[in-house]
DNA sequence: GTAATCTATCGTACACCGTACGATAAAACA
DNA sequence: TGTTTTATCGTACGGTGTACGATAGATTAC
């Protein structure tokens, strides 16, 4: 029995979007597929018509962000079209704090394949061998995906972070075994903002990248 | 009925030993209580006298893990304190590379705290303020996790690696777009056995922080 | 020794998940 | 008008984690 009436009809980009908002606020784990056809009020098995398995599907929102990931004008330098690269895939996995529990497992589809395909392209014109590409290219992709998704584990608002670690620090039962810690997560309650300690890093990276460059000489 | 006299019986450790060895063989997800009693030839509630539930008992796991991890050497310069930590650190998570998945989730344990505590103690003493010693915990062990995350995604072996990166590039539709990420693969395919890029990496993150150090002249 | 209690075991059952199969009715086409 | 295609979805099945309560051996109390 198709198209009912009174509801608007179902579609990839209606399921997709309605995946991501889901996911944006009650994260990825409560995300299942009778859910999801409530959500969109519609049967559980009329969203297998559009994606064949659930898996799909994730791989599918995967695809969806790493669409919005800015791709850096031709004629950057090397080191801002990095960076442009860079921080705008942190910018969209801190949006969609899901898509680090899925990145690297999903299917590799043609969006992250542009995304990866642009790193290492930049990085080759730049002058890198293929070695030092490769080098560059994990380095670069392990901290962006790795500090997104150490991030993602805590809440993203000052205040939320705040009460988080408080319990955090009132669960564990003994302190003072850990004066350290206890210090570093305090710090993180006095200092919610951390100034940009992402592109801190990054550029610390590409410091050493940068002065390799330089030493092989090749531009 | 306790204790049937044929087979020895169940506890923490015996359930624990069953559960690591079949994640590393067969990886995590396949791993589930009823074929967790299986292997222990025991029923499957009879696990959940010693694990209250499935999440604890992966818990348990990331903390087996997690002591595992070699402690440096008071003494140690801070330097190669850190280094013995975390080449330590990557050892286990390339030994186990299920814990890759559920380690940042997991909740925090003892041992996995003790592994923080003593990140954070060594940058500490050796001179760091909060907030540098906050930076470079988090970009140490972004790196750690990072990394042992991307290696896991793959086969550990040279010839299995190779045969996965080829059915790998065969399963891309339209390679001629994408030159520099297949260059990038053929280039693991030649070259299986990467000459610990992880030490590289962390020695250029450690030469960072040194050369910070030095500047802010604390010691 | 016997009775009462405790403890480790586990069979059954239930709720929730992904999804295979086939039915159905509206739309498109002949 | 009759036929085919297409979008919908109800039902059901197998696989999960686990709540509940039964049970039989070990332990303890008398």
């Amino acid at each position: 029995m198709p198209r009912s009436k009174g509801k608007e009809p179902l579609s990839q980009a209606r399921i997709m979007r309605a995946a991501v908002r889901y996911a944006d606020r009650q994260g990825i784990e409560s995300l299942n597929m009778r859910r999801l056809a409530g959500i969109l009020d519609a049967g559980v098995m009329s969203l297998y018509h559009y994606y064949p398995s659930r898996d799909e599907l994730l791989d599918g929102m995967v695809e969806y962000v790493a669409a919005k990931i800015e791709q850096p004008a031709n004629d950057e330098p090397w080191r801002d079209a990095l960076t442009t690269l860079l921080v705008s895939a942190r910018q969209q996995m801190r949006k969609h704090g899901w898509v680090c529990a899925i990145w690297s497992r999903s299917t590799l589809g043609p969006n992250r394949l542009a995304f990866m395909e642009a790193i290492l392209r930049t990085l080759r014109e730049a002058g890198f061998s293929v070695h030092d590409a490769c080098d560059a290219y994990h380095a670069l992709t392990i901290h962006v995906e790795g500090s997104a998704l150490q991030a993602s584990l805590f809440p993203v608002k000052g205040k939320a972070i705040q009460r988080a670690a408080k319990e955090f620090l009132g669960g564990i039962e003994d302190p003072s075994h850990i004066p350290y810690f206890v210090e570093h997560v305090q710090h993180h309650i006095d200092h919610p903002e951390m100034p940009d300690q992402f592109s801190m890093m990054l550029n610390l990276i590409l410091d050493g990248y940068e002065a390799k460059l330089a030493a092989t000489g090749v531009a």
